[in-house]
DNA sequence: TATATTTGCGTAACTGATTACGTAATTAAT
DNA sequence: ATTAATTACGTAATCAGTTACGCAAATATA
């Protein structure tokens, strides 16, 4: 079985429960061997009482990993065979407070020489091995405590997606494209207004021709996002950052961001100084991304949108 | 759960499934993030069925190393998806060859930007971490291949139990040991002879008065194995090595061997240059122990013995 | 003090694998 | 040419875990 070899590590998942496996296949032939009756999956409750400690079902649930059905099924096949006893909290009528009964301490005395002797085994083969297994599966664990693997994943994707991104400058032919993403998001979260309809109509008269800028995001050649530099000349600013739009279908590859630093990097290359934008707290991703582009907030401008609630500033 | 810190490494299989289960975990999610309606479970047979190839059921569970029924499970759920197609083997009625359909040509298609995602989010994690997870696991695989985890503690446990093994000088308080141990080998696989009687009840007088040598194994103070050296004086041989018998309740001690080699040990310390022996080929182990030792198969000596198919000498 | 929320835990249903078993087709042996 | 053994594979039962759910007890809140 060369599988693995050729599909490279995103099998690691069928990799890992087929070592499992092995790994477990002995365990029920080793208690064998030293004539102790117990299952491998009665160990880790086994263990967990055998520090002395009386336990409930959920501290034994959490102690050793396990959902606490789990251990309640163990507890009550381990009961059958008296190595365990309950018996109720009396503060608390809920709990079912769980220790080892007589037999369950006699195996545990038992067990001890097994212990010793796959701990012995275990040793061996780490010695034959260059790679630790139990480290590493320690490494793992924390590494994905710290961050899962879908939130790897989704991280690589973003990257990769990135890369077929490619900002252009506006063309007639994306006219259609500005308009379309504009009023999807403004007509979802609020209504079009008088200006909108007068910037998006006629993008060429309204935003370039008085010295604006459009930037269009493609992915595989589909325009999926737009953004304008509006010329502003107000003795204070030089530009605004507006009809700012991505396509839902378009999220997680990064274009909003990409979008936005080439206009922020276009306005300077314009010899602007300062640039400011309008925009609503509802839109938290959007608020986000102005605050990662460094734009603070700003109050005091007139403004002919009514949707605006929040008004920004980049000092460049 | 600082469970597994405490146990030792017994708990490795416990400690393995947890990581698979938490690596597994997000697959599901993984493919819901790229779009792609297909199961976890599915993509081993998926990837191997991607190579282009059409395969058996029973060429692809060994492929990807499950069972038949699971593959054969497997392919009937991708069929309904219409994922892959299925055709009898013209050529043998009981195979069914199973291929991608266009469809699954297609998600194929669909799932290499995931691949190459996943690989490399892993192998993010490879390079943060200093135990290369995935290179311990193809060596344990290996290691296990060599010699299971079972044989490996078995081993673990004779060495264990060989230390707790005493061999001493025969004493009077050991004859009856002697003798029953003899009584139970003998009658179970044969029936017991005139001149077993002989020296089993009266080892001084038959053994040892006429320059013998019998030595007991002692586990926690029990005697379960005995062996004789008796004195031969035919001119070749000096002594025969005789009424070996270990308990089978004291099996995988390497009692039988620490046995013989004292015997041999003493012999030596005697002077001795030709031990003999006489058993019968059924006793499989005990011979292989007598090969162990060195002994050579001979022929043409005359014996009392009706059970003795087989004689043996040692040049020491 | 009454009501809502949280907690402990048992039962039931599900999941992804296995082994056990039966049937039909093929191949080997007498 | 039979008969026996092997092979391919589907179905059923099992297994060790899970999640979903519901009940009762305890705790928090109005």
């Amino acid at each position: 079985m060369n599988f693995f070899e050729q599909t490279g590590k995103v099998a690691i998942g069928s990799r890992l429960r087929m070592l499992t496996d092995k790994v477990t296949e002995d365990a029920a032939l080793i208690y064998k061997l030293y004539n102790i009756d117990m299952q491998p999956k009665w160990f880790p409750v086994f263990y967990s009482l055998a520090q002395g400690k009386e336990k409930t079902i959920t501290e034994l649930a959490k102690d050793i990993g396990h959902s606490h059905p789990s251990v309640s099924k163990i507890i009550s096949e381990m009961l059958k065979k008296g190595y365990v006893k309950e018996s109720k909290d009396k503060t608390d009528g809920r709990r079912n407070v769980v220790s080892l009964s007589k037999k369950g301490v006699e195996i545990s005395k038992e067990i001890e020489d097994q212990l010793i002797d796959v701990n012995a085994a275990i040793e061996e083969i780490s010695a034959q091995s260059q790679n630790k297994l139990w480290e590493a599966i320690g490494e793992w664990e924390f590494l994905l405590e710290q961050k899962t693997l879908l939130r790897r994943v989704m991280e690589k994707k973003k990257e990769r997606d990135s890369l077929k991104v490619e900002i252009v400058a506006y063309q007639p032919q994306y006219q259609e494209a500005f308009r379309a993403l504009n009023v999807e998001w403004i007509s979802h979260y609020f209504t079009m207004e008088e200006s909108d309809y007068k910037a998006l109509d006629n993008p060429q008269g309204y935003i370039l021709d008085k010295g604006g800028i459009i930037l269009v995001a493609l992915y595989e050649n589909e325009p999926l996002g737009v953004c304008a530099l509006i010329k502003m000349n107000d003795g204070e600013y030089d530009f605004e950052l507006a009809k700012m739009a991505v396509s839902p279908k378009a999220q997680g590859k990064n274009i909003g961001f990409l979008l936005a630093s080439a206009v922020v990097e276009k306005a300077k290359s314009l010899g602007a100084s300062k640039i400011y934008l309008e925009s609503n707290t509802i839109l938290k991703p959007a608020i986000n991304l102005y605050h990662k582009l460094g734009f603070q907030k700003v109050a005091g401008k007139p403004t002919p949108y009514t949707r605006c609630n929040i008004q920004m500033e980049l000092v460049l």
